[in-house]
DNA sequence: TTAAATTCCTTTGTTTTCAAATCATATTAC
DNA sequence: GTAATATGATTTGAAAACAAAGGAATTTAA
């Protein structure tokens, strides 16, 4: 059977864990987007355009860590649901300000028991040390992948025939 | 001035972080494709057929945990650039025989070096303790965004059942 | 003051991803 | 032996994600 996980180094794990999560968040997100409305992304695009008050596109991608092009694309399926709003700045045209309507606002307040219902509750139920230790390991996690994403190719030397790259 | 880590949660915290190990992913992805001709993905499916000699698209996706659909896509544009083939078996005519083909052997044989370089080696650097230690946060994490209706459980292995979270 | 560079957003094109619907084939039940 | 069910793959439809190219507006430089 597929699967043997022995045999399988420390960074084999580690991707394939990321790969896990992922698909639970992603499989997450499409029930959530059954059950209230709004998918993982949009709920998460939302909120920041909540909190703070009003923004540009540019800034709620740096907020959220998601390119332009990516807000652009939730906000157009945001605002034609009329739950939010975009005007263009007057003083400076290039600019385009992104403000939460009353109908996203009474959805973003509906949402969170849903949302945030299982993983928010698991979450904070754990120990602070650990959640503390959850986030500086995915924090350090980070870190190492942009190193990776800059060079590309490094060791030319290291190549150990087994498995699963890039999550 | 946005993102002063404004009044976010511990919880949104590690969404947070989530997302920027993604993004890296992501981005890495891309300029992996453009060098190597390979995505993340498609890189990860041909070396499974590659390893398991000849295999089906369900055999596929539950190995590296993608969806049968999913993995349906992938395997298209493998096949469009004969790096695959599909032959329908013949004692089961519902099942398809996925395998590699010489020119998918070289092209797999080529990348491994430039995809898995710099993350295994900049992984393996750390110290074998906080190797452990990100580890054991994904799974721990992976078990909270899964946790939920462990009811009854079909295989040891394949747990797939409700999750609540959101990135 | 006009031309060039920069900034901000959107558009375009591709890939990844899923669920749900569909189609064909197998297996089981009656 | 046929009808009901189950299984495996694909198609469909929608969202997400990126880079790269494009259009407008602003700022800088000449």
């Amino acid at each position: 059977m597929t699967n043997p996980d022995h045999n399988k180094s420390s960074s084999d794990k580690v991707l394939i864990a990321l790969r896990k999560i992922f698909r639970s968040a992603e499989i997450n997100s499409k029930k959530l987007h059954k059950k209230v409305g709004l998918t993982g992304p949009q709920f998460l695009v939302l909120k920041e355009i909540k909190i703070a008050e009003a923004s540009t596109p540019g800034e709620i991608a740096q907020a959220v860590s998601l390119s332009q092009a990516t807000v652009t694309g939730i906000l157009g399926r945001l605002e034609k649901r009329n739950l939010i709003r975009r005007q263009r700045d007057e003083k400076d045209k290039r600019r385009v300000i992104v403000s939460i309507t009353d109908i996203g606002q009474q959805a973003i307040d509906r949402a969170p028991p849903l949302m945030q219902g299982a993983f928010v509750a698991c979450f904070n139920n754990l120990q602070p040390w650990e959640q503390t230790m959850i986030l500086s390991a995915l924090q350090r996690l980070h870190e190492i992948m942009e190193a990776k994403a800059m060079d590309g190719a490094l060791s030319p030397n290291d190549r150990r025939k087994d498995h699963q790259s890039i999550v």
